[in-house]
DNA sequence: CAAACATATTAGTATTAGCTAATGTAACGA
DNA sequence: TCGTTACATTAGCTAATACTAATATGTTTG
């Protein structure tokens, strides 16, 4: 049984309690992208954005490299990019699974 | 390419953004349980627990079945456990991760 | 049917988080 | 070296969230 520290993992999770950041991941888990391009690919501020990649790092979900005047942003390692995907997948299931069964819930 | 609509997304993980949530999750993660089990383990409030059930309810993550006057609950699917499980091995992986190489980092 | 128990809901308050605008810092290029 | 570009940081405001206490609803049992 693995044992994790619930704060720690709260902090983790606190990455992925936002759109902005959610969007973020979205944006470069394929490929890292500089901030700018970020900025412009969820059409968003840039003082927005950049403090968002800060909590995205501080979360331990991507991490960033300076190339001269510019940061390149990536998630942190294919484990993430699978939890990232796995998400998906999960959300899709559960979706169809609202629908079939509990549609008589709001 | 797995196409998930962004709101419906913060939603579902909306009710991973709060340490009680994710406690209540861990709790029933194995098997059903009441309401006031709950409460009992998470040593937590009545209403308080009711209310971030009502959450995970609503956020697609756990059901509920009345028994008489017993409610009991238990996270949706074996899919949303894998998922569950999985952030705890990302998670664990992340850590190790960031004590190996990000040290000089704060 | 009344009392007791389990859970849900509401209202009010306190805390936290996110946004924008302004400013700071550092790297590059003319 | 000065202006420009890229990014980070700060401050102030607003909005969202979570908590507690009180009350309501529904179920069981005597």
């Amino acid at each position: 049984m693995l044992q994790v520290d619930i704060d720690t993992k709260m902090k983790f999770l606190h990455g992925l309690s936002n759109k902005t950041r959610v969007q973020i991941l979205e944006s470069i888990k394929e490929d890292e992208k500089t901030v700018s391009q970020i900025v412009q690919d969820l059409n968003g501020n840039q003082s927005n954005i950049s403090q968002h990649l800060t909590c995205l790092k501080g979360c331990g979900l991507v991490v960033g490299r300076q190339d001269g005047k510019y940061v390149y942003y990536r998630v942190r390692n294919q484990l993430v990019r699978d939890l990232l995907t796995m998400i998906d997948v999960v959300l899709e299931d559960v979706e169809k699974d609202v629908a079939c069964c509990d549609s008589h819930i709001d």
